[in-house]
DNA sequence: CATGTTGACTTAATCGATTTCGAAAAGTCT
DNA sequence: AGACTTTTCGAAATCGATTAAGTCAACATG
């Protein structure tokens, strides 16, 4: 490997020039600073990250703490695609990915010192149990660090704009006549509780009452349980005409239950997902969906990350809300 | 932070002894030892990756190169859950990850520089072109590779079963009666080739000829070319009785428009996908699909490169194939 | 001409951990 | 007691890059 005292031999000067030339501080003559360059481009100089990190005490690397219970990783498309877009915006300002984890070899370490271990500028926190205590150690500690979907005071946070889509969602079909909404809802998150509050809420300020058994329990990403709970809600006297899904993918449990019981979509009951991934568009019918923007959600959490790195002075906490959009598919109908 | 400075002064001793202990060397007196160990958890030591990576010329760091031409990143389920089994078993082995890309902030990079740079131990590369003259520097170079699905010499592979998974496949539906196979298969790749390859030549060993126009070509991923794919199919005078997808999620643009068409699976025509992912698996009817164990590739992938960069002397490239196997699910039918 | 000023480098310390080569102390053997 | 081992620990170099402080010559100024 070339390293700058390589230059510094063949250019006859010391490593301290070499490195100011190669850095443009000011104080090198310009055509000694031509020169060492080009030597450093033709002898394939690349600097060495660790060494640099190891005295500015910056790595210039990012981590990030995605975790899923399931453990099937990043099987939801909601986070891989947040993930992706969180790696491209890092890219773009110079900053590297490393996943954080709970432990390494046989070493055991809590998330923070993970980070800590690995120099991590900064952390991006998403889908984790967020009252983990070492996640909240985490979170509180001197590491920068953004959460996704999640407040804490003590760090930055970017949401998914959960009680307006939800709102949106029920004006809609509000909107196509139904006054009968059944909402089966995820596991018990901080995001699911805004969106039943704001399915409560909206449903009050239309004037639309929810009757016993229309708010049902499942699960996110999982389509047994989803189907289950539409079998429950069909075998009430009084059916819903339209139901909503926990996500898209979980969508596709209840479209067998209702296709098993020979109730048609949309022309025996409309439906609607969450989420508007790439499967809720190319199913026939197309769901209508929320779509979170994910994509948003990834670059405005690295660019919040990278702001605070860089301007750490200037940084107060501060939540940014991504608005995603109504994707208006072929699964609701209008009714009188 | 707590270094290794700071230990040696509250216990009186050098850091060279501090280190010692800490790494467990014998020429330390066991009481010694374990008095530094016991400060060290007191004080919360934490070592520092950055400074034994530059010292040891050992980072602990795995890079991964992923690279999805859609740029929607890591959005196929296939390689998400590859990447999720790589991240856990590197872990095991005391192995971080970082994502490899082109470029990194302003400077320009190939992919074999920016391992370089961060020191990587060594990569694994998945899911690119493998024709890209970067791909093919870095795994010629002096950093231990290991690729997933494509064999260089250079270096060691893991590979699915792309052959015995389409031969299992074809010989499956000749079982159930199945005389008239068309194969939808992806852009053209070497796991496409292979798959094509082993479908001629288990059609030949079955005696079944492959009429004209029964062979079609769509996208992996899509399930829009797949439909389109699939409209051809059911426009020839002699319609197969069964259809085989590039991968499972596009088989549902061939689901959609075999619906359209009023054509019912499996009762008209039967199909099967390919790679046995979630989806698969919840549809009704259940998609008969050959699996492909992800989980195992990126085990062994991990595996494998820990292997080479733990062993080096001992090590050779070799290519290890990972069985998949059959799902059998409901949409081939036993046909006279 | 003596004194400042500026430009262009270099010296040497530093980041945190590891390791080679000693060195002192203690123990062993004849 | 003298010679040799063994045990236990430390000094110092090292990894590659950065930077504060210092040097020295050339030049400007009153």
């Amino acid at each position: 490997m070339v390293t700058i005292t390589d230059i510094s031999l063949r250019c006859n000067v010391s490593r301290a020039t070499v490195s100011k030339a190669l850095n443009g501080h000011s104080d090198i003559n310009a055509e000694t600073a031509a020169h060492i360059r080009q030597v450093a481009k033709e002898m394939g100089y690349l600097p060495n990250a660790t060494a640099r990190t190891l005295k500015l005490g910056r790595s210039h690397n990012i981590g990030v703490l995605f975790v899923d219970k399931t453990s099937s990783g990043l099987s939801h498309e909601y986070f891989s695609q947040i993930l992706e877009s969180v790696k491209q915006e890092a890219e773009r300002s110079g900053y590297d990915i490393t996943f954080i984890s709970r432990d390494i070899g046989a070493v055991p370490m809590d998330y923070y010192e993970h980070a800590k271990y690995r120099n991590c500028d900064g952390v991006i926190v998403a889908s984790v149990d967020f009252t983990d205590p070492a996640v909240i150690k985490l979170v509180n500690s001197d590491i920068p660090t953004v959460t996704l979907d999640y407040v804490f005071d003590s760090c930055s946070a970017v949401l998914s704009d959960n009680v307006g889509g939800m709102a949106e969602l029920v004006r809609y079909v509000y909107g196509k006549g139904h006054r009968k909404i059944a909402f089966i809802h995820g596991e018990i998150t901080s995001v699911t509780q805004k969106r039943l509050a704001s399915f409560h809420k909206t449903c009050a300020e239309l004037g639309v009452t929810i009757p016993e058994g229309y708010i049902e329990t499942a699960n996110y990403h999982d389509p047994k349980a989803s189907g289950l709970a539409t079998r429950r809600l069909l075998a009430l006297k009084d059916r819903p005409t339209c139901i909503l899904y926990p996500d898209d993918f979980s969508f596709i449990g209840g479209m067998n239950e209702l296709e098993k019981q020979g109730v048609s979509i949309p022309g025996d009951i409309s439906v609607a997902g969450y989420d508007g991934i790439l499967l809720s568009q190319v199913l026939r019918p197309r769901l209508t969906t929320y779509r979170q923007d994910a994509e948003a959600m990834g670059r405005e959490a690295a660019r919040a990350l990278v702001e605070i790195i860089e301007r750490p002075k200037e940084w107060i906490p501060r939540q940014t809300m991504i608005p995603g959009r109504l994707l208006e598919g072929d699964t609701v109908r209008t009714i009188q």
